[in-house]
DNA sequence: GATGAATGAGACTTCATTCAT
DNA sequence: AATGAATGAAGTCTCATTCAT
């Protein structure tokens, strides 16, 4: 009878939270097809406890993902807020470095054509809008190529996600770095 | 008891290649969960028939996987028996190009963990071997940037794949090959 | 530590009615199957306080059986305190009659192998005492057939209450006692 | 190849006929609530055929149903062949008398919501029918009261069925028949 | 005493694989 | 060799019951 009705118990938060944190990483290290009683297993709780929080397996797929998303999105702000006009690199280079162990989520999700536009438009929306905006700064700097759309910058980040990916789960963060600046660097002007 | 004991009957080699491109098909649009009795049921043979072709589900996957390979690695070849200075990057474009179909497939495969590198070593071997000359040949005519390995650019395939893939099913074709185009411009030499 | 430790205190029995109360028309509407979460959501209270009041999912059963058949007991002892001739046949009117509503829920408890006869057999017995002193007292008078037994008469309320709930939900009153009048003439005297 | 396609193997038909038989004495003995891994067990077939041959629980529900009701239909049929003016009480008895073991069955069914006028509506109609054609026939000869329905008639018969099972399942079957009696006898002409 | 989250056995169902026809 | 029924382990989800708040 006490505090907002809105907020969850203590316990409940925590177990909450610790099925996500273990959903998510067994999602990237072995897809998702992990079945949810090895997920509760893992969290420590009971496969009920899964069950209320998350009512059926997409239920989980969809706040993992947009776990992932939303701090996409807080990141996209804080640098619309400011006035670099490489804002948009930054935001792309820690997308994709960011995305280092995500990756292998955001490609498990795309392969059950769990789409997030679909699962999160707002946020997707969000993102999509910060990084059109930055996409404007940085054609209006003159650092970015003209004919480059917000759609395409976002798959080619998609694009980044999976190269990094590709080159293997031993891959240093120097060398994603390497590859992520190739496909930046395929952004800038074409005046060669 | 006539005949090769290699080869398969006229009934059952058709029915192979029945399944398999069922299979590649049902992969690319549903993912890979798709149950091996809807594949049998709409290539039109019974389960037992899937079975005795591809004993397990990962010899029908090692199949479609290994199909799609051997594809690039015939294109890979032609394209080494020429001189094209620029054939490492009209490769490319057709890996990629050609991939739209199939980057479902792949992007479902990576999701299970399934390596192409481990499970057909020899035809991954043989791409990459091509990739490696062409790459060479390029380099030679200062058309690519001399920072960019071989693993790179296969990483950056990859890539690419995942990019043509999330832009979307309704995507054109020439919006893919610019897509293409941005991540092949970032190999260019980066004197600017 | 006031009063009477075996009474509740004002604001658990009324919980408690409210449940037995929702409890009942549920069973009648849902079947027993409905879940006791399901109950306490709709009583408006929590499935921590139907366990208090009722242990076991049993517990629940054996209270709104035994609350039906007290109100038959009462009815019955009413009628053995005055000197009706005709008695046996309102009370088996009005058991009937009074059975609309409660017939689901009786016909779901028989189905569970719930006997009231083992679970409340003190009610039970009560209620057989006072219809077979109605019995006899009919017999005496010459208004039921000779061959009839107490546990017979019984068995036709049941098959009354049966009759009218197969009839469906939507039969009228008077529909209900025209079933319930051909089965009360079956047991008049036989003499035709 | 070879065959009517319509007819099961005859491995499977032995199955489906053992699972169908061993749910109808389940769900007398234990109620609709036994498990379909419980009923697979006893009938000595795996889970999955259960599933194959009827693929929900409501559909073995309907089959176990549909039997019961194919019986009876068959002997109406039989009757309404014949002239018999009795054959209304013939069938009324025989209906009643083999509803001693299915009654359980035919409540359980009842209680849990499961209509057969609802799931078998073509075989229900028939008996509705042969019902009718028989009542009518009665009604002619006078051997039953005027003001009796085709709809009452069964409402009675599901009466005596619920009268016989509360009378005990140690009940002997010359003590069902005398139960049965007294409702039909209820509807015989009520000149008295 | 009331609440509601947690538990965990078990329900129904799916499906890769085996095997009789 | 092909078929399709059977198998049974495992998956997702439910819910009676327990327990921390």
């Amino acid at each position: 009878m006490s505090g907002k009705p809105n907020e969850l118990r203590a316990d409940a938060r925590r177990n909450r939270e610790r099925v996500l944190r273990t959903a998510q990483q067994m999602f990237a290290q072995e897809g998702l097809n992990v079945s949810l009683d090895e997920i509760a297993r893992r969290a420590g709780v009971g496969p009920g406890t899964v069950h209320r929080h998350f009512p059926a397996k997409e239920a989980l797929y969809l706040a993992v993902a947009t776990d992932m998303l939303q701090q996409l999105v807080d990141e996209a702000e804080r640098l619309a807020a400011g006035d670099d006009p490489a804002a948009l690199f930054t935001l792309l280079s820690r997308m994709m470095a960011a995305g280092a162990e995500n990756a292998a989520v955001k490609s498990a999700l795309a392969a059950a054509e769990f789409d997030l536009r679909t699962a999160a438009p707002d946020l997707a929306a969000d993102l999509a809008r910060h990084v059109e905006g930055l996409l404007g700064r940085a054609h209006a700097a003159g650092t970015v190529r003209t004919d480059a759309t917000t759609d395409e910058v976002m798959a080619l980040v998609a694009g980044a996600f999976a190269a990094i990916r590709h080159a293997g789960a031993e891959t240093s963060r120097r060398r994603s770095a390497h590859l992520a600046g190739i496909i930046l660097d395929g952004l800038r002007p074409v005046a060669r």
